[in-house]
RNA sequence: GGGCCCGUAGCUCAGUUGGCUAGAGCGCACCCCUGAUAAGGGUGAGGUCGACCGUUCGAGUCGGUCCGGGCCCA
């Protein structure tokens, strides 16, 4: 028991558990504290590296799509920043819109109050979320300019908002058009979609005539009249009428009854016959619905034409495959209208009663109007039958009333203004997207789509900089009152447009173009807050001084391909012609452990919040880079979690152990040069540094699950498995100072700090508690979290290929060897392997290396005795499983167990001093340091 | 319903230009150790590569259809 004062067992103050939850805020109030953030960017001079932060909403707590999100660009800041970059990272919060206008108008319930008081309390809302989100933020390890974050927001960033809606409109990228909106009539307002409700309703259901005036061939030389039949269930909307709309490639028919010949889609042609009571119909011909396009119709209610054209959109499942179109009244059908250049007519007015523009039924109320059309419809022989649906049908949230489609005056972004939509095409093809099929689905999503509405019928928000005619209401929009609103935004903000008169904010001679008059009133409409964010890359990259233009990095979740990649780009495109990204990364959506996204109504939603509590931040961050994030869907579960736990304790326990057995190494004194150094040691150094190339390209290839996998399988196969296990007889019995055990320690030294770089970027707060661990000499700077901390080496400096080729055989001679030894265990020929001795029966080239290796065996198989034999292997003898030209015969080591060593050797009590030690244990005792002279 | 993408052992991932009995680690089972100890070591059992149909001498790897899932639209 006394000789085991003799050993150098491992001493560490790094505790084996972790308890990150309340280790890591102690770490984070010393990075605060040290102002780590600040320091690693404090040489600018230094290649940029640019990670533009997309904003979250400043809205509840973070969830693990942020987690995954934000995680995910901290690893890649802080790698870029050991690395050697100025990677400079600014988080942002998106603080306008909808949700905090919803919120706070809830928590009025239905209290009205002036609008600048309004806006006071969502600015209250949006801060205080952005101060929660960013404390959640930072528990994560997230690293970046906390303390001055872009919010979209700040007087500068409204500013710049409105100088890019001026730069866009002055090159008339920007105009004033009809769109249909949900519109409540009884409210008389637009509504969001967040603000629609959906529940059943009756409506009526009708099948209405559009008499054929055009010469149709295909009916050529018919007699009857022809008439196209559609239904619908809003009667109201047909005074809006433009067009009919049949579906390309569908197969129609013209069917013949007594009195006329009705075109109807040929699968639903037996169901309207039915609707109608006709019997005895027969289909004189079919064809393709596009040979209908271009025909013309009889408007049903105005004295006009209509005509008829071909959408992809129009199913077969109800209705007659004919589609009334009123562009005015549906999304749907204004997009039909887009495409054939129909013109968007608007009969219904705020409060939901008919325009002039409906002919007779002007000022009558559109639902008081629905059964008179039906009448009148039927008067005019129009109708072909007529019933009664129950369908889901949206409300508003706030006064429960039906809502209808309208058309009302909004602000667009041309797409085709300026070649907008060829420009960005030609940007997107500038871009690295990653994974490649990301420039697949923008380029598609580019193509596609329509003009970008960009006015909003809310008060949270940054105002459209537009004032209007009070006379004649014409739009006033010039180059001097676009700087007189910026300029005031700069100043005092936009909540200063609901608190001054438009002739305060309007430079004095603004006059109306149109009519002459001086007097103006405000626009009340706000800016999508795509458009805010989506101009971030101006108010943020161009703006700051701790950014630069344009990022060398997006990187978000998969949606933002039509999100803020595309508006970014648009905004980006239409200011200057160029993206404002070189790359653009992107990231799956969290899942449950069965693949389902995650929701309440599922009950499996996953907190980070509780994680962190739990685990630690460092068990996530570990998880985001186990996983494969470019697979749409990442899952997370309570498996995964512990999984990922359990690599944690393990790479912890890996650094454990090197820092136990480096507690009385000086680098300076002890280190041994590599070439000096026991090839074992040679080789586990080289595979450090191959474990570094490895790491490091997988790090720059933005491969993080890569990272993982091999800091993980060199920490447990080759480090924990193999060099630390084999070299521990060596560095506990060992003389402290002899040179065998500095040449390991040089090598577990060399191990450990790479070990500490290579982890730092995921394992932030662990990797930085090792640094702290450190010995102060060791380390050149207190944090590890430093520009230019890392470091690699070319491998083929350290050691031949032909000593990797060399242990790569050795090892496989280990591992079979380790099998016979497992079988004798099985037997109860040993238990520890110390007690076996093993014989070795070789040919050739296999011979040859075990004898060139023959001193090292028996550390590396960590047994008592190894033979090498050239003879034929008796019958006993095992095969190896992978090897050829060997087989391996385990027997009992012969002699005693040393008590120091625990090896077996033949020569224990030949020194009388020591009668229970080996030759070797006597000797080193016998010159230990402090128990040698004893 | 449409577009893009994903689907390899219980889990997380590898599988190069299609080519030997599909790999790793974890987990699991069993064993050893008790000088990394709420640690460490070893052996082993797990997969019809989502399904089906094709192309090919040969397919996890190419093509098609379907199923399941994610994102975005409708």
């Amino acid at each position: 028991m006394e000789y085991k004062k003799t050993l150098n067992l491992p001493v560490t103050a790094f505790p084996m558990k972790a308890n990150l939850a309340n280790r890591e805020p102690a770490v984070l109030e010393t990075w605060e504290a040290t102002d780590n953030y600040g320091r690693s960017i404090a040489d600018d001079s230094r290649p940029s590296f640019i990670l533009h932060d997309g904003p979250p909403y400043a809205n509840g707590d973070i969830h693990m799509g942020h987690t995954l999100n934000k995680v995910l660009k901290d690893i890649t800041v802080r790698y870029k920043s050991m690395r050697g970059f100025w990677a400079p990272y600014v988080p942002g919060w998106d603080c306008h819109g909808q949700p905090i206008d919803h919120q706070v108008e809830k928590q009025l319930d239905g209290k009205e109050i002036p609008a600048a008081e309004f806006r006071a309390l969502c600015r209250d809302y949006a801060l205080r979320f952005v101060k929660r989100q960013a404390d959640e933020f930072k528990r994560l390890g997230i690293r970046g300019n906390f303390t001055d974050p872009y919010l979209t927001l700040n007087h500068e960033y409204e500013a710049t908002i409105v100088r890019v809606f001026a730069d866009m409109y002055q090159k008339g990228l920007i105009y004033e058009g009809l769109k249909p909106v949900y519109w409540c009539y009884h409210d008389k307002t637009a509504l969001a979609e967040a603000e629609i409700e959906y529940a059943d309703e009756p409506s009526p259901s009708i099948y209405v005539r559009f008499p054929l005036v055009s010469d149709f061939a295909p009916l050529a030389g018919v007699k009857k009249p022809v008439n196209i039949v559609i239904w619908t269930t809003t009667p109201w909307t047909l005074p809006a009428n433009v067009a009919v709309a049949v579906h390309p490639t569908e197969e129609y028919a013209a069917v013949e009854s007594a009195s006329e010949i009705l075109i109807v889609a040929s699968s639903l042609a037996a169901d309207v016959a039915a609707a109608a009571g006709l019997a005895g119909t027969k289909v004189i011909t079919t064809f393709a619905g596009s040979l209908l396009a271009g025909q013309r119709v009889k408007h049903p209610i105005l004295d006009k034409e209509s005509v008829v054209v071909t959408a992809d959109y129009v199913t077969l499942d109800t209705g007659t495959g004919c589609v009334h179109i009123a562009p005015g009244h549906g999304v749907e059908d204004y997009q039909v209208g887009q495409e054939n250049s129909l013109p968007i007519i608007m009969p219904v007015d705020d409060a939901g009663v008919f325009t002039v523009d409906a002919g007779k039924w002007a000022g009558q109320h559109i639902t008081k109007a629905n059964p008179l059309i039906v009448a009148d419809l039927k008067e005019r022989g129009l109708l072909v039958a007529s019933g009664e649906v129950i369908h889901s049908y949206p409300h508003c949230w706030r006064c429960k009333n039906p809502v209808i489609f309208r058309a009302t005056r909004q602000w667009f972004v041309s797409m085709e203004a300026g070649g907008m939509r060829q420009k960005a095409l030609a940007a997107i093809k500038t871009v690295t997207w990653i994974p490649a099929a990301g420039e697949k689905r923008i380029t598609a999503m580019v193509e596609d789509r329509p003009d970008w509405c960009i006015s909003r019928q809310r008060t949270w928000g940054v105002p459209l900089p537009i004032f209007y005619c009070e006379a004649c209401g014409e739009p006033i929009v010039t180059d001097a009152t676009l700087k007189a609103v910026e300029d005031l935004f700069r100043s005092e903000g936009a909540d200063m447009w609901y608190v001054k008169a438009a002739n305060e904010i309007a430079p004095g001679d603004a006059v109306c173009s149109h009519c002459g008059a001086t007097e103006l009133r405000k626009g009340m409409d706000i800016l999508d807050v795509w458009f805010e964010s989506g101009t971030s890359h101006e108010a943020v990259l161009r703006t700051r001084a701790d950014q630069r233009w344009p990022a060398d990095l997006y990187l978000e979740g998969s949606d933002q391909h039509r999100g803020w990649f595309q508006l970014s780009l648009l905004v980006s495109v239409g200011v200057g012609d160029a993206a404002p990204f070189k790359s653009v990364l992107t990231h799956g959506f969290t899942v449950d452990g069965q693949g389902r996204k995650m929701s309440k109504s599922l009950g499996n939603v996953i907190s980070p919040l509780d994680l962190i509590a739990k685990n630690g931040a460092d068990v996530l961050r570990l998880w985001v880079a186990s996983g494969d994030y470019s697979s749409p869907a990442v899952a997370i579960s309570d498996e995964i979690i512990s999984q990922v736990g359990e690599s944690y304790r393990r790479i912890r326990n890996t650094i454990r152990f090197l820092l136990g057995n480096l507690a009385d190494f000086d680098p300076s004194q002890d280190a041994i040069p590599y070439a000096d150094m026991d090839e074992i040691d040679q080789w586990a150094v080289r595979r450090t540094a191959s474990l570094m190339s490895a790491v490091t390209a997988a790090y720059d290839s933005y491969q993080f699950h890569d990272v993982y996998r091999e800091l993980y399988n060199y920490c447990s196969v080759d480090m924990s498995a193999f060099y630390l296990d084999v070299m521990k007889d060596r560095l506990y019995t060992y003389l402290p100072a002899s040179r065998e055990r500095r040449s390991t320690q040089t090598a577990l030294r060399e191990i450990l700090m790479t070990l500490v770089t290579a982890m730092a970027p995921i394992l932030a707060f662990t990797a930085e508690e090792v640094w702290q661990t450190l010995p102060e000499s060791w380390r050149v700077v207190d944090s590890v979290h430093l520009a230019g901390m890392w470091q690699t080496v070319i491998e083929e400096s350290l050691a031949p290929d032909a000593m990797l080729d060399k242990w790569q055989r050795l090892i496989g001679v280990r591992d079979d060897v380790l099998k016979v030894l497992e079988a004798a265990r099985n037997e109860k020929l040993i238990g520890n392997a110390l007690e076996a001795k093993v014989e070795l029966y070789a040919s050739g080239d296999m011979l040859t290396i075990l004898e060139d290796n023959k001193m090292m065996l028996p550390m590396l198989l960590i047994v008592s005795q190894i033979e090498v034999y050239d003879t034929v292997p008796p019958a006993e003898a095992t095969p190896a499983a992978n090897q050829s030209d060997l087989s391996i015969r385990v027997g009992k080591a012969s002699g005693e167990k040393c008590e120091r060593c625990w090896n077996y050797n033949e020569k224990v009590g030949a020194d009388t001093d020591h009668p229970t030690l080996c030759p070797r244990c006597a000797a080193t005792v016998r010159q230990w340091p402090n128990e040698g002279s004893e």
